[in-house]
DNA sequence: TTGATATTTCGATATTTTCCGATATATCAT
DNA sequence: ATGATATATCGGAAAATATCGAAATATCAA
């Protein structure tokens, strides 16, 4: 619970972003790694890892190291915070979420290195691309 | 309740701003005149309107014309949302917004046309001290 | 060590938001 | 009608945010 405004509307604006909002709704059945994340949602993996802080610096996730990896999760005890509870039941009737949950089973089925591999290789095209 | 993920976001960033949080908040026990919040809150008029505008476009409150006066409520079908009923429960819990109340029960007992005037000369005056 | 890989941080620009006085509009009172 | 009052909209400058490739950091593997 937020003990004054200014915490509040730093939580809501966390999560006043279609990105954003989707990683953390991606997130709740169950923590994944930032590469995951970025193939899920197919957008750039800076991007990902820039969203993820922001959750991070509004309390809603946390973060555990595993080598080179990061695996994120919501923390447990804002599941049951009003608010969140309230913005969570919202957001996974929306079809973007229930897509985004389908692909997440998909990409847990591939081995993590398969993914993130493919996360780089789609960071370097970007980087061709931008080239012209 | 949202059809989308662009809408709850819209609805989102109506809310993740102090004085707009604080508005529909101060709107919850009933309806208030635009000039009635503005005394309450105290800040200018103008500010009001836009954050009344911001909270109307997000679907949040209504209207209701009586003369000179702009009555706003909130919409009661969304007071029964679970994204709002989670925000209401953790902003009702901060002290600004008790502030709030409290001083929104002293207002409603001052008759509006006394507490328009004060506000109307609280913008002129404003306006006096930057013309320095 | 060297090179590959996963992630974060930086840089720089583009876009959006905020804020409030000034002005416009609408309604009332006389 | 005229002036006063309540609200909405405008203007525009300052601040905040978004975006994403580039560069930096950290870890692994050979």
């Amino acid at each position: 619970m937020a003990h004054d405004l200014r915490t509040l509307v730093e939580q809501l604006k966390a999560v006043s972003h279609p990105l954003r909002l989707r990683v953390l709704a991606l997130l709740v059945p169950g923590e994944l790694c930032v590469c995951q994340v970025a193939e899920v949602l197919q957008v750039p993996q800076s991007s990902v890892s820039e969203a993820l802080r922001e959750l991070r610096r509004a309390g809603f996730v946390v973060e555990r190291k595993e080598g080179r990896w990061v695996f994120v999760s919501v923390v447990p005890k804002k599941t049951s915070s009003p608010l969140l509870k309230g913005l969570l039941a919202e957001a996974e009737t929306l079809p973007e979420v229930l897509q985004d949950r389908v692909r997440a089973k998909e990409v847990k089925d591939m081995s993590i290195l398969t993914v993130c591999s493919k996360v780089q290789k789609a960071v370097i095209s970007n980087r061709e691309a931008a080239r012209v």
